[in-house]
DNA sequence: TTGTCTGCAAATTCTTTGCACATGT
DNA sequence: ACATGTGCAAAGAATTTGCAGACAA
């Protein structure tokens, strides 16, 4: 996304902050992949080709990302955080499968239309939300069906 | 909650685990509450009447209540995992306010019912589910305008 | 030039574990 | 008796921070 860039080097630029190597590394690394990736994940990834970028680096510049607005942490649950690329509609929510691990995204309006509904009822002013729903895939249902013939 | 401890020994039983004294302590702390304490403020409640029961054995036991369906673990954002009473009816989420940390419960059915539709059309079998408001509370909003003049 | 960045290792924070002794069953 | 539980301190895992040199503005 061109456009990310753009609005990173603008967020850099107002806060005084700098446009370094490390940190297009990083971030053009980040958002080229789809979504929900761990700091350690990220490092990973960009140590084949880049080494010399420091894990701490990484988890600065994902915290750079997120104070940007441009990227979300999430934490599903294992011990780690997980970030995505801030959606132009941050109003996607996921789907997790508690034994594989995968994590669908699903996005729902009328869920939507009802939190805010929620929210007001209790003079609350939502500024973000996460909804997450935990449970077993297609996948891994049939795969229980199979061996529990 | 005299059943919650009922349930409990008929776990620890079922297991071939022991009813001690610590376990006993912490758990009937921990439901004395009304929600949402983390290992070490439940440490640091016991520890006032109880000392010498050890910091680790309040995550042991925590674990414990979470394995026997007693408690569920969440994770909002700060560092740390707070627990809370699993309630028989486990449909109620919560509105996080960002500025002073509280935490409210809400539940609303009709949010669920379109929960399970979702799920369904993913051919996923929900287990658990997190919706998590972040926001700002009639307070804090509160707050913040006054000091705006 | 000057203040921000970076890598590294050390430090923190939260949580888990190993061990020798204590205690339910 | 014997397996499980406990406290303590040490170990782990994830994340942050201090520092001296490197680098963008």
């Amino acid at each position: 996304m061109r456009n990310v860039n753009i609005q990173l080097k603008k967020y850099l630029a107002k806060q005084g902050l700098k446009v370094t190597k490390q940190r297009q590394t990083i971030v053009d690394t980040f958002f080229r992949q789809k979504g929900h990736i761990s700091a350690e994940e990220l490092y990973a990834k960009i140590a084949k080709t880049d080494s010399g970028i420091g894990l701490a680096t990484v988890y600065r510049t994902l915290k750079l990302l997120v104070e940007a607005g441009l990227a979300s942490e999430r934490n599903f649950g294992d011990g780690t955080s997980r970030y995505e690329p801030a959606k132009t509609n941050s109003h996607h929510d996921h789907l997790i499968c508690i034994d594989c691990g995968q994590i669908e995204e699903f996005e729902n309006p009328r869920i939507e239309t009802l939190q805010n509904e929620v929210a007001a009822k209790n003079k609350f002013k939502v500024s973000d939300h996460k909804l997450e729903l935990y449970g077993q895939c297609a996948d891994c249902l049939k795969k229980e069906k199979s061996s529990n013939k």
